[in-house]
DNA sequence: CGCCAGGGCCTCA
DNA sequence: TGAGGCCATGGC
């Protein structure tokens, strides 16, 4: 590999300075978002927050208090409403067994197992979860890390989960904050050049010399 | 109108 | 274990 994926987060970080991401203002509402984002733009899953925010819904109990029906109908802007409710119902049943400080003060790996059995919660929820929510040190991987990676030629299309999140885990230094940042820096690259589309002529990446996908 | 968006589950081989 | 169908809204 020419380059190292530092040397990448060094281009991010020089456009666009440090994100400090993940638009939530609570844990439980982190953990709500990251599960109704789920294939999902995050400006629907906005009007879906505002819809709990407004009745007063953001906590586990009362998202347990009211009806399935209901909960679907608040968060039906984030699409596949009906999943994603009961989705959020058996999360927040799984919250009366271990609140969130207490699992922010568990080992990683067996926190990520204990998400990971949840119905609902994949390896990308869990791990936005355990980065953004609980605050431990996680590599996230989604869509657009794939993308990117495979467009820069670091790993092929055919990539699984646990290898690109193996790769971040093995070259990078076990930090939260460069984790939380870089993930972030890697959304805003794809939404603004790395699309399906992508805009590889004014790409920052491309202008480093570090990309050569078209 | 078609495509796409910060996935995950179920089924079937 | 992996490929394919399914879930659904809103922006462009």
């Amino acid at each position: 590999m020419k380059f190292s994926l530092l040397d990448i987060y060094t281009v991010l970080l020089q456009r666009n300075g440090n994100l400090a991401w993940w638009p939530g203002e609570t844990d439980i509402e982190v953990c709500v978002g990251a599960i109704l984002t789920q294939n999902t733009s995050w400006h629907n899953v906005e009007r879906a927050i505002s819809n709990l925010k407004k009745e007063d819904l953001m906590s586990a109990d009362k998202i347990l208090s009211v009806s399935s029906e209901r909960l679907s109908k608040l968060i039906r802007p984030a699409g596949y409403f009906n999943q994603k409710a009961g989705y959020l119902k058996g999360f927040c049943k799984f919250l009366k067994l271990y609140s969130l400080p207490k699992l922010s003060k568990m080992e990683p790996c067996e926190v990520r197992d204990l998400l990971l059995s949840i119905k609902g919660i994949g390896p990308e929820t869990a791990d936005s979860i355990l980065l953004y929510a609980l605050d431990l040190p996680i590599f996230v991987i989604d869509a657009y890390t794939k993308r990117i990676l495979s467009r820069i030629g670091i790993v092929s299309n055919k990539a699984t989960y646990q290898e690109l999140q193996d790769l971040f885990h093995n070259k990078l230094p076990t930090d939260i904050e460069l984790f939380n940042d870089y993930h972030a820096q890697l959304v805003v690259l794809a939404k603004d050049f790395c699309n399906k589309k992508p805009k590889c002529s004014e790409c920052p990446l491309r202008i480093a010399g570090i990309c050569c996908f078209n």
